[in-house]
DNA sequence: ATACAAATTTAGATTAATCTAAATTTAATG
DNA sequence: CATTAAATTTAGATTAATCTAAATTTGTAT
């Protein structure tokens, strides 16, 4: 039996190194999940005794093929719970991280599978990330920052690198969601600003802004 | 702050003792929620020290207002959830027991009154169990059981008293449902048994069924 | 009222997850 | 390449929840 903080360690890891495949670090880890290195120690150990990871003292840790299987899974559960808070329960797409963090530890097939139907298979999650099917399987989309964006073209937002609270809401405010599309009008050589039109709106956004929206060509 | 555990032990003494008020005992907590006498009396300590319970060793415990409050807070989740995985996610009545124990636990107050508003306010969960309102006030509506009903009056089925999947599952291949408009025809005296008519079948319940089916004269 | 059985509590251990502080290993720098 | 700094691990404690086994209290029956 795995439990609830093996769970979040192994989503850890997987966040941590590309698809949990890179080794990460004990420090890493610590800092991600605000716990001290010498329980993250501990914690690999039991990890890898346990067929999860593969780690070696002071090397660093990545995830085995079972490993890696826990942590799809959980994301799965994690981003379609956050479809449904959204799309069912009016949340706004900074409101449902903190929710869902207890809802994807939730364990029943039947649960989430007939989740992923009453939500018709949903493809990405409030965030443009993408949810797997229940094989594990991502659907990629192409997708580009909008500081990589060329003027004059149309773009589709489909996503966020910083999923933080203070982002979310600064789009929000400013109109900005996902499926909103985008022209580029303008890029700023000085300082990496991008000014866009959409909806009516023109707005000038900063390099950081610009490096954390994803869009998709039209 | 509240653990979990706490939690299961505060919904145990709300249910062995009506509504928490009447004085229950280690033993039967210990039974109820499979946990050993002595892990119940520590437990019961712990639960009079932080104000959830009245407990006087020997003697039994109940629940402090506190305590009622967190216990009807938990049953509202419970039978919200209950009421989301049989309309929304197709699950049966039998089925839904054991994700709602856990489903309960999420702590997010938008959360379940998001889900209130999403299910229209149920006054009743799948099993016809009243669903407290967000200030814990429960709607009761007046029932008997088919053991008490009278011989040519129709009824109306709205709830059962054993919810275990075995007698859930008898009612639903008889095609019984909460809902399901009933007509005593008949009361066998030798063994407490009756015959009820409804949707064109007939059908002999045995004393045991006609104990634990509640009905509403309509 | 005494003795026994049943119920309950206490004492002491165990497990999971965490911590602090000390020890060890690795990496980096002169 | 020796020394030091940083990262990591070990050792030993702590907390919550549980258990077993022993001790205590309560209730009942003769």
């Amino acid at each position: 039996m795995i439990t609830l903080t093996e769970e979040n360690y192994i989503k850890a890891i997987y966040h941590l190194g590309k698809q949990g495949t890179e080794v990460v670090s004990t420090n890493a880890i610590s800092e991600s999940i605000h716990t001290k290195a010498s329980s993250v120690s501990d914690m690999l150990k039991k990890l890898s005794e346990k067929g999860y990871a593969n780690y070696v003292k002071y090397q660093g840790v990545n995830l085995t093929e079972k490993g890696q299987s826990v942590a799809i899974n959980i994301i799965r559960k994690h981003r379609l719970w956050e479809v449904f808070l959204v799309e069912k329960l009016n949340f706004t797409w900074d409101e449902v991280h903190e929710v869902a963090e207890h809802l994807e530890h939730i364990r029943s097939e039947k649960l989430i599978d007939e989740l992923d139907a009453f939500l018709e298979f949903p493809n990405h999650d409030p965030h443009g990330d993408p949810i797997p099917d229940k094989h594990g399987n991502f659907k990629h989309i192409e997708k580009i920052m909008l500081s990589q964006a060329v003027i004059g073209k149309t773009y589709k937002c489909v996503g966020v690198d910083d999923t933080s609270s203070a982002f979310l809401r600064y789009l929000d405010s400013n109109k900005i969601a996902l499926g909103t599309k985008i022209v580029v009008v303008q890029k700023e050589p000085y300082d990496n600003s991008v000014k866009i039109k959409f909806e009516d709106n023109e707005l000038m956004v900063s390099q950081n802004v610009a490096k954390n929206l994803f869009l998709k060509e039209v």
